[in-house]
DNA sequence: TTGATCAATCAAATTATGTTGATCCAAACA
DNA sequence: TGTTTGGATCAACATAATTTGATTGATCAA
């Protein structure tokens, strides 16, 4: 479960979950909204075992959530997740701009 | 240059940069400010060639910018840069709560 | 039941990333 | 000048992540 602040491993997790080109056309793909896994290979071409591993990572990062109905798998984006980045990075920049002081010190 | 709507590849490359412990303690430590590698490497605890290994991933993904000051290099984060993942977040998350079609369709 | 379909999993092979220690370069100062 | 220091870079090595194809389990329809 996603708090509302991220410590750095949870970040960490989510990043490199989000960091890898096939794993972004399924979160843009889900971005629209949900989407079943015969959907999804279609839609991005990939053979079923690579997505499924992808999903996998996405999945346990917490990024999706599924729903089994019948023999389908339904993937759909979890928005608390990205919001908590998006949380963990405002906080970054907050002071980020702070001269250092001359280093000689 | 960061633009304010980040391409597929542009979020990429930023989310792979951020996706590793040892930048994510470099991206924390300059989020209190700027800081010169000298000063990084003690803090860190971490080898000058590893520590400028990492700190040229970040700078090359857009996340830092460095400047020179006689023999010191002093780094620092990008807002801009994180601004943007936000915005790329945030848009993520507008609609995707939508429910998929049943699937046999 | 049987056969077909959706999706997860596994081991082996491949590819990408990070680490190490040495070396190089430029700035500073004697 | 010659020497020291901060930092970048390089090649060799080590580790981690991804891909592939085959297999499995579960659901459904005939």
């Amino acid at each position: 479960m996603i708090q509302d602040t991220l410590n750095r491993e949870q970040s960490r997790q989510l990043l490199k979950a989000l960091a890898d080109p096939i794993r972004l056309d399924v979160i843009h793909a889900l971005a629209q909204g949900e989407r079943c896994v015969c959907d999804l290979t279609g839609e991005l071409n990939r053979s079923q075992s690579k997505l499924s591993f992808h999903l996998r990572v996405l999945r346990e990062a917490g990024l999706l959530t599924d729903r089994q109905s019948g023999r389908w798998i339904y993937y759909r984006l979890q928005p608390d997740a990205l919001a908590a980045l998006e949380a963990w990075l405002a906080e970054l920049r907050r002071h980020c701009s702070q001269s250092a002081a001359p280093c000689p010190s």
